[in-house]
DNA sequence: AAAAAAT
């Protein structure tokens, strides 16, 4: 059945969910978990901020690129803090409690939109509003009709997740939270409640149903869900309620007494009461763009920081005011050490992809950020750590991070979503371009659109989008512009290019403009775009974790998906994994991919191990061992054809199956053929 | 060997 909570129960397939890893296993002793709700209420001195625009935080420029959802420029001035109003805050305390005493002007009055626009910016503001950090943060701002619309109007219409009740859960930990139904079944007040009925929202995902009373109740959490079940949401309803309900503590008032603004960038420093990690930048912006819908009519002003912008624009933006804080780790460095952020108070610390983030290229990133700094430790902050995947060796290494945590997987960890068919094909390296030319013309549904000659030609409709993952930067480019002569409306998002071009990419795909992106790493995790109804893996990834991500960009909130991944004997190291999580996914098996595992199970060693761990071996060596040694099972020089009509291969005893051979798919494939996986 | 993430 459904939702079974466990309680310290050691699942057995669970992917080592539980193991020695639960938090059960005593790490206790650690300080009590209420401690910073009750150690860091010291005094709270009230200073009005500078002149805020109510703007759930993001003005229209930011991070350096104009941000065309708002014209007309920046109509808001950002005057200097307006002088002290002394209301003697001090020794005042801690301002959670609701209705508490200082409630003066209430509610708060905002700046008149549009009519006036702020003065151009000049230190002489005379305006009289409220500064938003003040007053009773458990109560909702005026509204505003603009930034309503702008926030909401794009959000899909509800969730229908009705499907994913018999998913299997395990929560594993002491005294875990019984898991809610209804959003209703937890007090999030009514700034969230209202959010989420503006976000259309009708009923939490699975990790929704547990993770919000997780962290409701202040536990640490290790969280693993399939890709595209509502993650993001699962840690910033609960965080930002809390943070509603127990107002800023010393966090704005430390960022008062931290200086003044002195006009440029400011010389103060921002105490952010949330940080939220992510491992690309895109991500980054993509959590924040959340954030400001689950922040409106609050007093939380969410932030974003990432490399390859402009910082200056950044710690402008810091300057209105950080509540929230979402970043990548180079650039939030970056802001510590210029002494524009300082961690003091940060209560509440998110990891997301938190496999990633603690994998080889982060950890001493995350440690330098969360360990050799002043961030409240473990037991007095509380630590969130969500992804889809995460593989054992990670696990290990995130209890680093949490105290007396509870581990819940929705589905087995690193798991597929049903939702998407998955298909892998065996395609040569020399073949893949014109394969790929077959699979877009057999899967875009098209829209007719004329050629330079007059013809009527069928393109890709804005409404299917086709993400194809490459696995080097220069293959992107060199895909992208393959697909653009062939006529394709396409573009590509890699590293090398600049920031400005990457967010332009991303949106021209997200907007149906460009149909189709070709993509490396930087888009497997975590972005979540509408109506990417095929992923092709045109290079299958090295690792299972980076595959599962990449085709977790189709399939999402109950939609279904396509993935298609091109395999030839280069990919002898997913052999094995990728035979799992198909056979677990209830996906079609080729024949002739059993046959390579089972071949590959037999000759190489460290098999089912992701590279990163595999102890003495380093990378090459365990490429060598799997894929290209002499001891490897891939020497042979197989073509697509006759791998396709099962003809003898270089490999020893590989019977092939006739998977593709059966219905026509080797390579007699063509266009009219639109029906090859059985639709 | 590659990608990502600060400049």
């Amino acid at each position: 059945m459904s939702h079974v909570a466990v309680e310290n129960v050691h699942g057995l397939e669970q992917q080592l969910a539980v193991l020695d890893l639960s938090a059960a296993d005593g790490q206790g002793g650690g300080p009590n978990r209420n401690a910073f709700a009750a150690g860091r209420q010291g005094g709270y001195t009230i200073a009005p901020p500078a002149n805020y625009g109510w703007d759930g935080g993001r003005n229209n420029f930011v991070n350096g690129y104009h941000d065309n959802r708002m014209a007309g420029g920046n109509v808001f001035n950002r005057g200097p803090p307006r002088m002290e109003r002394g209301r003697g805050g001090v020794g005042g305390g801690y301002r959670g409690n609701r209705g508490g005493a200082f409630n003066p002007i209430n509610p708060p009055q905002p700046m008149a939109f549009g009519g006036g626009g702020g003065g151009g910016g000049g230190n002489n503001s005379r305006w009289v509003e409220e500064p938003r950090e003040e007053g009773d943060w458990s109560k909702p701002t005026p509204r505003n009709e603009r930034l309503e619309n702008e926030l909401f109007s794009a959000s899909n219409t509800g969730i229908n997740f009705e499907k994913y009740d018999d998913i299997p859960v395990e929560a594993t930990g002491q005294n875990c939270p019984h898991h809610i139904e209804s959003f209703q079944d937890v007090d999030m007040g009514e700034i969230v409640m209202s959010n989420i009925a503006l976000s259309r929202y009708t009923r939490p995902t699975p990790v929704q149903k547990y993770a919000i009373p997780i962290v409701k109740s202040k536990r640490d959490l290790m969280a693993c869900a399939q890709t595209g079940s509502g993650k993001t949401a699962a840690f910033l309803l609960p965080i930002l309620s809390q943070i509603y309900c127990e107002g800023p503590g010393e966090a704005v008032s430390a960022a008062k007494a931290s200086g003044q603004d002195n006009g440029k960038y400011g010389r103060r420093k921002h105490y952010p009461i949330s940080l939220i990690l992510a491992p690309t930048r895109e991500l980054a912006l993509q959590i924040y763009d959340e954030s400001r819908k689950f922040s409106y009519r609050s007093r939380v002003r969410p932030c974003v920081v990432y490399g390859g912008a402009d910082i200056g624009q950044q710690m402008r933006d810091l300057e209105r005011g950080c509540h929230l804080l979402v970043a990548t780790p180079g650039r939030l460095v970056d802001m510590m050490e210029r002494g524009k952020i300082g961690l003091d108070y940060c209560n509440y610390l998110v990891l997301d992809e938190a496999d990633r983030m603690l994998d080889m290229g982060f950890e001493p990133q995350i440690r330098r950020i969360v360990e050799q700094d002043t961030m409240p430790h473990k037991g007095i902050r509380q630590t969130m750590m969500f992804s889809a995947t995460f593989p054992k060796e990670i696990q290990i290494l995130a209890r680093d991070f949490l105290e007396e945590y509870i581990f819940l997987a929705v589905g087995r960890v690193g798991s597929t979503s049903e939702n998407i068919t998955q298909k892998v094909v065996w395609v040569e390296e020399s073949d893949k371009r014109s394969f790929l030319l077959d699979l877009l013309s057999a899967t875009v549904i098209p829209s007719e659109v004329q050629d330079g000659t007059g013809d009527t030609i069928e393109k890709p409709g804005k409404d299917s989008l086709t993400l194809v993952f490459v696995e080097t930067k220069k293959g992107a480019d060199a895909l992208e512009d393959f697909l653009y002569r062939e006529g394709y409306a396409c573009t590509s998002i890699h590293g090398d290019r600049s920031q400005r071009d990457r967010e332009e990419a991303l949106s021209q795909f997200r907007s149906g403009k460009c149909p189709i992106l070709v993509a490396t790493a930087v888009a497997a995790r975590g972005l979540d775009i509408s109506n990417v109804k095929h992923v092709i893996n045109f290079d299958l990834p090295s690792d299972i974790e980076e595959y599962v991500h990449r085709i977790g960009r189709t399939g999402r909130v109950g939609n279904l998906g396509l993935a298609t991944s091109f395999f030839n004997d280069k990919n002898g190291n997913i052999t094995k994994d990728l035979l799992d999580i198909l056979v677990e996914a209830k996906q079609e098996v080729p024949s002739w991919l059993e046959s390579l595992a089972y071949e590959h199970q037999h000759k190489s060693s460290n098999r089912g191990r992701s590279k990163r761990f595999s102890g003495g071996f380093g990378a090459r060596d365990y490429r060598q061992t799997a894929a290209g040694g002499p001891a490897g099972g891939f020497g042979g020089r197989g073509g697509r054809n006759q791998a396709a009509h099962g003809g003898t291969r270089g490999f020893g005893g590989g019977g092939f199956g006739n998977f593709y051979t059966s219905d026509g798919y080797g390579g007699n494939y063509s266009h009219s053929q639109v029906d090859w996986w059985g639709n």
